[in-house]
DNA sequence: TTTTGTTTTAAACAAGCGTGTAGAACACTC
DNA sequence: GAGTGTTCTACACGCTTGTTTAAAACAAAA
């Protein structure tokens, strides 16, 4: 049917490796599904990159490209409006439908911490490091500097999870209440959280640090 | 050495089944590793259970026993109250040290999150779902009548997310912030995050029902 | 065309997997 | 002790895995 003669085969296995993995995980993923998809022989992956574990680490540098990240949201709004804009932008990017680049980057992201493998170090200073550093900036903005360094950090956290668990217990969520509402109303999500959120955190300011 | 006609070759299987299932999964275990740990030839896998897969389930059955639940916490205690005593039980369950029975069915039921079997539903019933269904009844009573269907479940998860974040992004946390508490001090865990699902859910309820 | 270097291919390899089988070992009743 | 049903063992089967190999196909320069 049709030739191929401007894919390059290393190429092809690149974005079929990017699309099998973030699928199945590594270890489920074979490189007979891979080279079948890339529609290259069995034996292109250890010519081409070396290994199964070679062409991992290729995708992994692919998806999770070293950018210098802009700096957080404009430093001159309210520590609350940037908390909301933080929840958007994330739950924006997670839930991001069109972009397949970016699906795939957080589904390999959550195999990577369902299972960690030794790339997961590269993962986190690659994507997540900076997202939690902006948090926690916001985070401590609001809480004030009485707050002790174990509140900030456990604050954090949680806002983090409030975001994240969608992702992860979205098959238990299904199964417990298969009438939650449509993951399209992602507006509602978003206001949701950041109520939730900035609810906890001032109850959090308010143990941490009564009224003087 | 050591003689064995007091254990039973099939009872051998199971506890070893289980230790290795909750510490690889159920791909990666390999029924050789179950006969070694339980010091039993490969065949007696099939001989005793029929295959992987039925010890699997045999092992599920074992681990998340069918029992009657003691109805949820003491209703004529406020639900401010009751929800502190979830958080608490919840995180006392999560952290034990000491039962390894419990430990290994949170670990199963961790991997069975990562990647969904057809076992999911069953473990669902038996261990989440009762779990859910309280903390539903104590959101429910704190966000009050007027609080819609949308926002009691968005909360409920919420907080169910709180305690289980901590499982599931420990690997991540301990590269993020190398010098977080220590998971001894449950009870300041438990503590913040009661003030912090309290304070998110009060924010909530003053959102859906503003002042009347 | 011949040469040289790169890429692709089919086939095979060794290792590991779950499972099946036939016989030995065992425990127990007559 | 002979018979009988259960349990265990060594071994092998068929399959899939990642990787290797040797030859074929190709491309570009001499």
């Amino acid at each position: 049917m049709n030739r191929k003669p401007d894919v390059n085969t290393k190429e092809a296995l690149l974005t079929a490796a990017i699309r099998v993995f973030a699928d199945k995980g590594f270890d489920a993923a074979t490189v007979r599904d891979i080279c079948s998809l890339a529609e290259a022989n069995v034996a292109a992956v250890n010519y081409h990159y070396g290994g199964k574990e070679a062409l991992y680490a290729a995708v992994l540098e692919e998806v999770f490209p070293k950018e210098e990240r802009e700096p957080g949201s404009d430093a001159s709004l309210p520590p609350e409006e940037r908390l909301r804009i933080f929840l958007r932008d994330l739950a924006g990017e997670i839930y991001e439908r069109g972009n397949e680049i970016i699906a795939q980057r957080w589904a390999i992201f959550l195999r990577e911490m369902a299972k960690p493998s030794r790339n997961l170090d590269f993962l986190i200073r690659r994507q997540i490091q900076p997202l939690t550093d902006d948090l926690r900036a916001i985070v401590a903005e609001i809480l004030g500097p009485d707050a002790p360094d174990s509140a900030l950090a456990m604050s954090s956290t949680n806002i983090w999870a409030l975001m994240l668990d969608h992702l992860l217990t979205q098959p238990i969520q299904d199964r417990l209440t298969p009438s939650r509402p449509a993951p399209t109303d992602m507006d509602a999500l978003v206001d949701h959280v950041t109520t939730f959120a900035l609810g906890g955190l001032l109850a959090v300011k308010a143990k941490v640090a009564p009224r003087p």
